[in-house]
DNA sequence: CCGGAAATGATACGCTTGTATCGAAATAAG
DNA sequence: CTTATTTCGATACAAGCGTATCATTTCCGG
């Protein structure tokens, strides 16, 4: 019987090789021989691991939407119980990718949900990412709100919006940290600022300006 | 004298073409000689015009962010005095190019983004056309909590802030529309909902539920 | 210890790329 | 009309790409 090789480590191997030069030249600028050196192996040992370029990408942007989302999962489990709206804030700002040291992560992202945006293949384990992301912050929103006395009269809160809007804002303020536009500061400040409002919005009811009384009949 | 042609106009024209291209491939996936096909015009009339490749992607991408904000503006001046939360509302789901006649622009936009993540010299134009929308977002909010009494004892608004807010949510709510994890429907009702929010807020004043009066001490 | 299947890695191939080159065509001024 | 200059577009070229090929080496099972 012949030599036998551990393929699955040796395509995660590749995959941070892949993320690596992704990070410098974005995702079609990546070369299997670039990927071979970096990952210190053969082009044709890359070549037998994947089928072809493009598997190698689908691959590496599956490895890393799990690593996001796995990350994300650990830093709410390994979080002690404490404010809910402190939760969502560091959850929020976790999967903003706003700290230095996940900058590289951050732009591996970017560039792959741009490269998804021309090319369909890519864009399916993005969708799967974000749907898990969706979902864990939907569930944590309900769980702060089922804590919170309903007011019986008021609008159901709609977790999943409040959800879809927290990850799009965390999406987008990276975006624009990393192209120059906003500071790290400046993205964690207006996070923080939208959650600390969505926690008031669940403490608190609302009642019009005395102001503006005039204006009811 | 010789032969005198007008190179700004023919600039624009390959721009033109090199969107048309970056929307099917990505910024990088667009070649000099399919340009040139696309634009109608010779390889060596292409060479003539840009130095190379990279001033012709700088200059197609200060096009399109020029071509976005010059339609925003157009649209806000167009706009017919009325609500200021429908004209902030409209506006920003103009930028987020939620539409189905700007998904082309919105992938363009989004291509760009991506690649000038790991290219620099291309950041430049996209943080100019930020700083312009942002600017004129925070604008509009000034103006309408303007035309709202303040509260002398509340915090000051800090349209800053919520101009931040809203366009980080549109670029966001754009990339998730265009990986497919939203609808356009989803995103526009994300949109609305977050502009309302903030219609709402600057019109009330918020007292604290009943049920939490307990935990005043 | 040894036979054979699997892994290896260097090399080859066909294409496409960005860019450079250059004779021919075009045209405004004299 | 002539001529001086610019524009033109085809072609050339070297480099780099993804992929295919194949003799060689490696190493498990019997």
């Amino acid at each position: 019987m012949p030599k036998q090789v551990d393929y699955e480590s040796r395509r995660r191997r590749i995959s941070e090789a892949v993320c690596l030069l992704a990070d410098e030249h974005g995702p079609e600028g990546v070369t299997m021989r670039d990927v071979a050196a970096r990952a210190q192996v053969s082009l044709g040992a890359v070549q037998r691991c994947f089928r072809n370029k493009e598997e190698m990408l689908l691959f590496a942007v599956d490895h890393v939407g799990e690593r996001i989302t796995e990350r994300v999962r650990d830093r709410l489990a390994r979080t002690p119980a404490q404010s809910a709206a402190t939760v969502l804030g560091h959850l929020a700002s976790e999967i903003a990718l706003l700290r230095e040291e996940h900058r590289a992560e951050a732009r591996i992202w970017l560039t792959f949900v741009g490269h998804a945006a021309v090319n369909e293949p890519l864009a399916g384990p993005l969708r799967t990412s974000y749907a898990t992301l969706q979902d864990l912050l939907a569930r944590l929103i309900t769980e702060a709100a089922e804590s919170i006395p309903a007011d019986e009269g008021a609008a159901p809160p709609d977790p999943q919006r409040k959800a879809r809007t927290l990850l799009a804002l965390a999406d987008g303020l990276t975006s624009h940290v990393l192209i120059g536009h906003l500071t790290a500061e400046e993205a964690e400040d207006v996070l923080h600022a939208h959650v600390a409002d969505l926690w008031e919005r669940m403490h608190t009811t609302r009642v019009r300006k005395p102001s503006d009384l005039r204006t009811d009949a």
